[in-house]
DNA sequence: ACTCTATTGTTCCAAATAGAGACAATATTA
DNA sequence: TAATATTGTCTCTATTTGGAACAATAGAGT
C-alpha cells in the first residue's frame, strides 16, 4: 500500500458514510464493491493526523460524489471485537493489486464512526476510489450482505435517520431544491417504511411554517398540477 | 507512566463518561480534581487491545462508582483538532508524579467516545483512579471549567439526555428502585430545565403504563402519603 | 374528637391536535 | 363540453393536552 502511510493516519481510527439517496420512490444507499471479491462494503476512510474527524468524513464523501456541503450527521462509534478482521482487509488490499503485510498498521484492530448523509441523487457524479472497482447506488431493502458489521451501520444509520425524520426535518435534503408534496410525502414513507395519509401530511408539513410554496409543476398529465415546495432558509 | 503501555491499549482512543446523579432536587455529574494541578475533568479512560469498547467504559464506570450494570449509552465521539493539547497532558502526569515524555504515546492525539450513565446517586461509593486525586458530585449547573473540550462534552450530554428523556424513559434510572411521583417530576424538571405542570406529569406517566404503583410513603408530614412506584420490568 | 393545613390523586372542561373522509378546483384527454 | 385523475382545502369527529377544580387524607394544633 503505497499511499496510505501510518506517518499521514491515526492508526486504528476509520470512519463509514451511509449516504442516503432518493430515486424512484425508493431509498438507497451508496456501496463500494471489491469486483476481484465480489465483496460490498460502506464508502468509508481515515483520518490524517492533521485533520478534523468532520473534515476526513467532508473529504471522503466528495472524493465518492463530488459534492460539497452535504448534509452529515454523526450517528455511532463501533468499537466491537467482532469488526477486527484482518484477514478480510488483507484480502481485499492483495486483490487490489497492493498487497500489505500481516503487521501492517490498516490490518489491526480499527474504531469506526459512522455517519450518515442526505443527498439529493441527482446531483451526484460517482467516483470509485483507489482500492474499490465500483460504487453505486443499492435500494435499501435489497441490499447485498456487506463486510464485518457494515449490516449493523447501515442498520443503526437507518433507525437514527427515522428518529431524526420529525425532529430535524432534514427529509428535504433528499430531493432537489423544489418539489412536490407527493415526493416529500414519498420519501418519509420510504424512510418510516409505512404509508402516511395525503391530507394529514399535507397539513401537518403546511402547518409547520417550514415550506415556501412556488410555482405549479404542470407534468403534461390531465389532473391539477400540482404546487412546488422549497424548504425556508433557517434563520441562524 | 508504568502502568499504561501502549502494548495493551489502542492509541489515539479514550472515552469520556458523563455520569448523572440526582440528590437533593438537583441533577449532577462525577467530575475528578486533579488537585496538584486544580484541573477539573470527566472520568475517562483507554480501551485495552482486546477489550470490548462498551466493555472498557463499564470498567470505568465500576473503578470509579463500585456500580455494574449501568444504565450507559453513547452519544458522540469527539474528533476536532482543538482537543489536542499534548502539553495539557504533560502537566497532569508531571503533577502525579509520574512524569512522561513529549513522545509518549498518551501525550498524542486522541479521539474521545462519549457515553453518559445515570444512576442512583445512593448506590454509589466513589473511588479516585491512579492519577486524580479525587472524584465527586457537581451541580450541573455550576460546573468549574474542565479541561481540553470537555465542556463541549457535557453540554452535547446533556442535550442527548434531554432529547431521549421522553422517547426512552430513562429518568427512573436516576432514582431509587421505588420513589413518589414528586421526586420523578424533580428528575424531569431538572434535566429539562424546566417546571412541569404537577397534574398533566401524573397523568402522563400514569397513562404511559409503565409504572407499577406500591404501598404509600408516610414521610410523618401532616398531609395525605403519596405513593410509592417502581418502573415495570420490561419485557424482552 | 374536631378543625386546620399541606399535599396528593382524580375529575372535569376547554383548547389544541390528529384521523379520516368529503368536496371543490383544475390540467388534460376524449 | 364532458370525463378523469389528482390536488388543495374544508369539515366532522376522536383523541390528546393544558389548566383548574375538587375530594381525600396524614398529621398538627386545639
Amino acid at each position: 500500500m503505497t499511499f496510505l502511510s501510518v506517518l499521514d493516519y491515526l492508526p486504528h481510527i476509520a470512519f463509514d458514510s451511509v449516504v442516503f439517496g432518493f430515486s424512484k420512490g425508493k431509498l438507497k444507499i451508496l456501496l463500494m464493491e471489491y469486483h476481484a471479491t465480489g465483496w460490498f462494503a460502506l464508502p468509508g476512510g481515515f483520518v490524517k493526523r492533521n485533520e478534523t474527524l468532520e473534515d476526513a468524513v467532508k473529504n471522503g464523501l466528495f472524493e465518492r460524489t463530488g459534492l460539497h456541503n452535504v448534509y452529515l450527521e454523526q450517528f455511532h462509534t463501533f468499537g466491537s471485537l467482532e469488526r477486527f478482521k484482518p484477514e478480510v482487509m488483507k484480502r481485499i488490499f492483495e486483490a487490489s493489486n497492493d498487497p500489505i503485510d500481516w503487521d501492517h498498521w490498516l490490518l489491526d484492530r480499527f474504531f469506526s464512526i459512522g455517519y450518515y448523509a442526505l443527498i439529493d441523487h441527482e446531483k451526484v457524479t460517482l467516483q470509485p476510489d483507489a482500492i474499490s472497482d465500483s460504487i453505486a447506488w443499492y435500494d435499501i431493502d435489497q441490499l447485498p450482505t456487506l463486510i464485518l458489521d457494515h449490516d449493523k451501520i447501515v442498520q443503526k444509520a437507518l433507525q437514527t435517520l427515522r428518529e431524526n425524520l420529525d425532529r430535524k426535518l432534514i427529509g428535504g435534503n433528499l430531493l432537489p431544491d423544489r418539489f412536490t408534496m407527493n415526493e416529500l410525502q414519498a420519501v418519509y414513507e420510504s424512510i418510516l417504511g409505512e404509508k402516511l395519509r395525503r391530507t394529514s401530511f399535507q397539513r401537518k408539513m403546511l402547518s409547520m411554517d417550514i415550506l415556501e410554496r412556488h410555482e405549479k409543476l404542470f407534468t403534461g398529465k390531465s389532473h391539477k398540477a400540482p404546487y412546488l415546495y422549497s424548504f425556508k432558509t433557517r434563520k441562524p
